[in-house]
DNA sequence: TCTGGGGTCCTAGGACCC
DNA sequence: TCTGGGGTCCTAGGACCC
C-alpha cells in the first residue's frame, strides 16, 4: 500500500457490446448480447439494456434468450474490432505513464507514480482521470470506461467497480479499511464460488469478518499461498507491482462441439486443426514449448487433461498434433466428447529446430503420427456456416453492412456503419456472390490521424 | 436449449537424484 | 530386518479471472 493514490484501474464498460452498439447504430439503446450463438454458447458480454432483463456474462445464451425480449440482438464476437479499439485505449493509458499492465482486452492497471509530473493528490488524480475518460470516449467513438484510483491494485480495482458504468472513484489514502471492510468477501479477487462457500461456512461474509480471522485459520481453509493472500488483502496490505510485460506461459486452443463427438477420425481432424492454430500462434510470437497438453471434456462435463513433456521445445504443428493424437487414444472417447483442447506450455523464446537441424539433419523426425495432416477448409462452406450474426459484410452495390439474421438458404443484412444513421435491411440468398465477408468498419472520423 | 475460450497460479504425489 | 531429507521435474487437477 502506498501513501498516495497512484494506482489507476480502468475497466471498459460492457466492452464487446459497446463496440457493437458503436458500429451498429440500429442497436444503440437496445439490448445486445455478445457471445456464443450456437446451442452451447455462453454470454461474453451483455449491454446494460440486456442486463436489465437479467442477461449476464457466463450465462448460457439459451438462458439469455429466454430472459430477453424479442428485438434483443444476439451477436457472435468480432475480435479484430475489439482489439483495434482496445489498442487505442491502451495507447491513451501509456500517455499517462510508461507502466501500464493490460489485464485483458478491456482492463488495465496504470502506475501513475512511474511518470514524472503527475499530481498525485486526490484532486490531481481525479482531474487526470476525468481527462482520461473524455479522451477514451472521444477516441473510441463513445466507448466508456470506469476508473478507480487508490493506493494499491486492490483499492484501484475496487474503486473501478464501485460506480459502473462510466464511473470515477478515488479512494483517498487512509480510508482503505473504511471502504474495504463492509464489502462482501466475494469482492476480493481470488474469492470465487469455492472459497466463498468455505468462508460462508465459518461465518465470514464481509471483508471485515475476514480480517478478524487468524492467519493459521485462513491457511487451513484456503492453502498456504491463497490463505496468506486473503489475510493480507483483508487488511488492505497489497504491494503488488504494476507489471507491463507479463510473459506468456502457455498457448492453447479448444473447442466445444455442437454435438458430442465419438468418431475418432473427426476428432483427429479437430486436433489437427487446433494444433495448427496453436503452432501458428507460437511461431508468430517466436515461441516454442516443451509440454503438449490435451484437454478433454466428456459427455457428462467431466474434464481431464493429459500431457507429455518433450526433451526439446517445439513449434511444429505435426509433432504437437501427433502427441495429442496419442494422448487422445490413451484417454479414450467412450460416451462421446463435448470438448477437445490442445495446448503447449513450458515456453522458451528462441526458435527451436534450427539448432538441431544443423547438426542432426538426418535424424528421423520424432514420432510422426500415422494420421493425415489437417485437411484444408473446404473452399465453399455450407451456407449456414458462412454467415454469423453480427459479422461485417460488404455488398457489391449496397456497400458495407452486417449480418442481422440468417435462415435456411437466406441471409439478412443491415446496411449501416458507425457513422451512418440506422440503415435498411435486405435479404439475400446465402450464396449470393455479391455479398462477401468484410473487415470491421473504421469508426474514426475521416480527418483523425491514424 | 444448462454450463465458451483463453489464460494464470497453486497443490500434491511420485520419480529421481544427491 | 523397518525406513533421511531435501530439491527438482513431471503430471493431473482445481480454483479463479476476464
Amino acid at each position: 500500500m502506498r501513501r498516495e493514490a497512484s494506482v489507476l484501474h480502468l475497466d471498459l464498460d460492457a466492452f464487446f457490446a459497446a463496440v457493437e452498439q458503436r458500429d451498429k447504430p440500429s442497436l444503440r439503446g437496445r439490448p445486445v448480447v455478445v457471445g456464443g450463438v450456437g446451442g452451447r454458447g455462453v454470454v461474453a458480454t451483455a449491454s446494460y439494456e440486456a442486463r436489465a432483463f437479467g442477461a449476464r456474462s457466463a450465462m448460457s445464451t439459451a438462458e439469455a434468450r429466454r430472459r430477453c425480449p424479442a428485438g434483443t440482438a444476439f451477436l457472435g464476437g468480432r475480435f479484430p474490432a475489439y482489439r483495434a479499439t482496445s489498442e487505442v485505449v491502451m495507447s491513451l493509458l501509456r500517455e499517462l505513464s510508461p507502466l501500464v499492465e493490460p489485464v485483458s482486452i478491456d482492463e488495465a492497471y496504470v502506475d501513475l507514480a512511474a511518470a514524472p509530473g503527475n499530481d498525485l493528490s486526490v484532486a490531481g488524480v481525479t482531474e487526470l482521470a476525468r481527462g482520461l475518460k473524455e479522451r477514451i470516449a472521444a477516441a473510441t467513438g463513445g466507448v466508456t470506461g470506469s476508473v478507480g484510483i487508490g493506493s494499491s491494485k486492490l483499492m484501484a480495482k475496487l474503486g473501478s467497480e464501485m460506480d459502473k458504468p462510466d464511473g470515477l472513484v478515488v479512494v483517498p489514502p487512509g480510508t482503505e479499511l473504511d471502504v474495504l471492510h463492509p464489502l462482501p468477501v466475494t469482492s476480493l479477487g481470488g474469492v470465487g464460488p469455492a472459497t466463498a462457500e468455505r468462508l460462508h461456512a465459518i461465518g465470514v461474509r464481509t471483508v471485515g469478518d475476514l480480517a478478524a480471522r487468524s492467519l493459521p485459520d485462513l491457511v487451513a481453509l484456503a492453502g498456504r499461498a491463497h490463505g496468506g493472500g486473503l489475510y493480507q488483502l483483508a487488511r488492505a496490505e497489497d504491494d503488488r507491482a504494476v507489471v507491463p510485460d507479463r510473459e506468456t506461459k502457455s498457448v492453447s486452443a479448444e473447442e466445444t462441439f455442437e454435438r458430442d463427438l465419438t468418431d475418432r477420425a473427426v476428432l483427429g481432424r479437430e486436433i489437427d486443426a487446433m494444433a495448427g492454430r496453436v503452432a501458428g500462434r507460437l511461431r508468430a510470437a517466436a515461441y516454442s514449448g516443451r509440454t503438449v497438453t490435451l484437454k478433454l471434456r466428456r459427455y457428462d462435463f467431466t474434464t481431464l487433461t493429459r500431457s507429455q513433456t518433450l526433451p526439446q521445445p517445439t513449434d511444429d504443428a505435426r509433432l504437437i498434433s501427433g502427441i495429442a493424437h496419442r494422448l487422445l487414444d490413451e484417454a479414450g472417447t467412450a460416451g462421446g466428447l463435448r470438448l477437445l483442447g490442445v495446448g503447449v506450455s513450458g515456453l522458451s523464446l528462441y526458435a527451436q529446430g534450427d539448432l538441431f537441424a544443423l547438426e542432426a539433419d538426418d535424424e528421423p523426425t520424432p514420432a510422426q503420427p500415422d494420421v493425415p495432416v489437417a485437411a484444408a477448409e473446404p473452399d465453399v462452406l455450407p451456407a449456414e456456416r458462412r454467415w454469423w450474426p453480427g459479422q461485417d459484410v460488404r455488398h457489391e452495390e449496397l456497400g458495407p453492412g452486417w449480418v442481422w439474421g440468417r435462415g435456411i438458404g437466406r441471409v439478412t443484412v443491415r446496411f449501416e456503419g458507425p457513422r451512418t444513421p440506422p440503415g435498411p435491411v435486405r435479404t439475400f440468398a446465402a450464396d449470393d456472390p455479391a455479398l462477401q465477408p468484410a473487415d470491421p468498419p473504421d469508426w474514426r472520423a475521416d480527418d483523425r490521424p491514424r
